[in-house]
DNA sequence: TTGTATGCGTTATCAG
DNA sequence: CTGATAACGCATACAA
């Protein structure tokens, strides 16, 4: 390159470099080849490396406080060592426990989970492209609707490429999956009222969500109940705070329209029901038969037992890290479905 | 070069390229260069391309489901638009709200939150490595002490370029952090204790943890009990599940050895121990008083009300963000520290 | 408006 | 055992 066309790029809207140490730097303090930090700092145990090198190497990585930047090392490896693992941050017991789950799964691998916040209520596409930013090598997607589609549907072409398991209630049937059949889980909890005599059976859920008026839990407590020539009768919440739930159910109780049983969309909203209509003195079990979904602990501890459709936890992020693992070493590799079932809990609040 | 001097690197270890099709691809297919390609995909408005150009890149990288490479972007731009958010992923209500919390407030941002688990039972050096394989912009640090301790070790000098604000009831004097008292709460609660009467008064916490005998809480407890003459009392549980609090209270309540009082190490045990008490016939309140801490929503509607010391996760987060950003905008800027104070919130189980 | 060339910080290959 | 160097995929300064 000639003198007169040197290039200066004094004037770069960013600054490329980021003002930590590089490897280089280590380099030319430990008076060495970069070539050798790399080989000294990789751990390898299979490179040899003479004793002082190692040691000028690391005193002087100490020295500058050197951390390896893991986005070359990402773009040299093509791997970055994490999964994603996509879901609503949105607070719920169940999430939690799945969370608690998977994390104990990956414990003891080399990979690490980086959990991305999906939401639910906010544009699909949105959230997809803000969970994509994360270099991931394989992505995990839990209970997070949307995003299953928009990624399934985007993924014609570019989905065969990243190893892709979507977990939970939703999936696509374009990528690998572990479902859970809430559908049949539903159908479940309505026989069972059903059976045990119910006729007046209401759906709880918040008004502010698709769960309102779609999804399995609804659709088979409608089924169930046309089937059975019964009226179908939602009870729209705000929330699923206490707050909210119980001004809906003040008002219900105060007018005397409380049915007999009530389906609840989830285990936090059939305890809080539970809680507020023992506070009222009703029985529940006996006068009012409450159903909830998920299987959370606190079903099983709180004044009276909740019947619940229990989520499969442990089995579903088990095969989904499963499949997972088989697409990422071999990205090739078939397509892996299952569909796995809930198990319906009866306990005390739905006592006869 | 010459052609003797030909270089072939033909048996890479590993496959260096990912095989998911790169901008290059994309330029091929639409017979312009790469540069204009970036160009377009940024999407800024402030960079001029021709129609029909742009129409061809457009389409090109729908064609073969382009997706730009994170990795390589943020080697280049020097930055990720990841915030990591390191936390131990062990399910608790509390860090569920905080991360509700967090999440609310990153969600209108450019920012993307990168939650990672940082186990407080495994070794610190471990957590820590892995938690930094995620290219992250900054670091939030919530309630990992081990951490915060090793991060701020190892941060003589390269703490500086990484901004971090360590959140929650562990902090390091050498970085920036938004702290919560919780000594001061724990006093408070001690002091209501003792002003209500209460002489026998134990302190409940898993033996498994540190907690059962550090940390702001039991030094609190312990303090207040040597300052008031009175014996302290430690009762251990083997984990905080209803099942192993339970065996423990069982005995102790068949042995006729209850305390008038217990401050429990957080919310969840308190409202476990409560429920078996109230199961037992004791009422809580009178008979026995009972203290949380974090302050989740249910200690306030579970059967008997909890007192509980409460978190002020909003402003705590609040804080956070707000220094995490200033420090991600200039990272020379100076340190900055907060010490929170939490509320005692007094409710029946403490009633006289 | 578009193409060419450079560098971001690594790792792995090849030549000493 | 160590040093030089070619990629990795992208964004931008500069030239055209």
């Amino acid at each position: 390159m000639s003198c007169y066309n040197e290039r200066v790029y004094s004037t770069r809207v960013q600054p490329r470099r980021s003002g930590r140490p590089t490897r280089d730097d280590v380099a030319r303090i430990a008076n060495i080849s970069g070539a050798t930090v790399s080989r000294v700092l990789s751990g390898r145990s299979d490179i040899s490396i003479s004793p002082e090198t190692r040691e000028k190497v690391l005193s002087a990585a100490k020295e500058l406080g050197y951390l390896p930047n893991s986005a070359a090392r990402a773009l040299t490896n093509g791997r970055t060592g994490l999964v994603g693992f996509w879901m609503s941050l949105e607070f719920s017991t169940y999430r939690g426990e799945v969370l608690d789950c998977m994390r104990s799964l990956l414990r003891g691998t080399e990979s690490v989970l980086a959990v991305t916040d999906v939401d639910i209520e906010y544009s699909s596409a949105h959230s997809f492209d803000r969970a994509l930013r994360v270099p991931v090598d394989g992505i995990i997607a839990f209970d997070t609707s949307a995003s299953v589609e928009a990624f399934a549907q985007q993924s014609d072409r570019i989905a065969p490429m990243i190893p892709f398991v979507s977990m939970g209630a939703y999936w696509s049937e374009a990528r690998s999956f572990v479902g859970v059949d809430l559908r049949r889980g539903a159908d479940m909890a309505m026989d069972h009222l059903l059976s045990t005599g119910r006729k007046q059976i209401a759906y709880v859920a918040p008004w502010t969500s698709d769960l309102i008026d779609s999804g399995p839990r609804f659709d088979a407590y409608r089924d169930a109940m046309e089937g059975s020539g019964l009226p179908s009768q939602t009870i729209g919440v705000e929330t699923t705070t206490y707050r909210s739930i119980k001004q809906v159910l003040d008002e219900i109780i105060n007018s005397r329209k409380l049915p007999e049983a009530l389906l609840c969309m989830n285990d936090e909203t059939a305890v809080t029901v539970s809680t507020i209509l023992l506070n009222h003195g009703i029985k529940v079990g006996q006068e009012v038969a409450i159903v909830g979904f998920n299987g959370i602990d606190e079903t099983a501890h709180c004044q009276v037992p909740i019947t619940t459709v229990k989520q499969p936890i442990e089995e579903m992020c088990r095969l989904t890290w499963q499949f997972l693992q088989a697409q990422m070493e071999d990205p090739t590799s078939p397509l892996q479905q299952r569909i796995l079932v809930p198990e319906l809990i009866v306990r005390e609040s739905t006592a006869t």
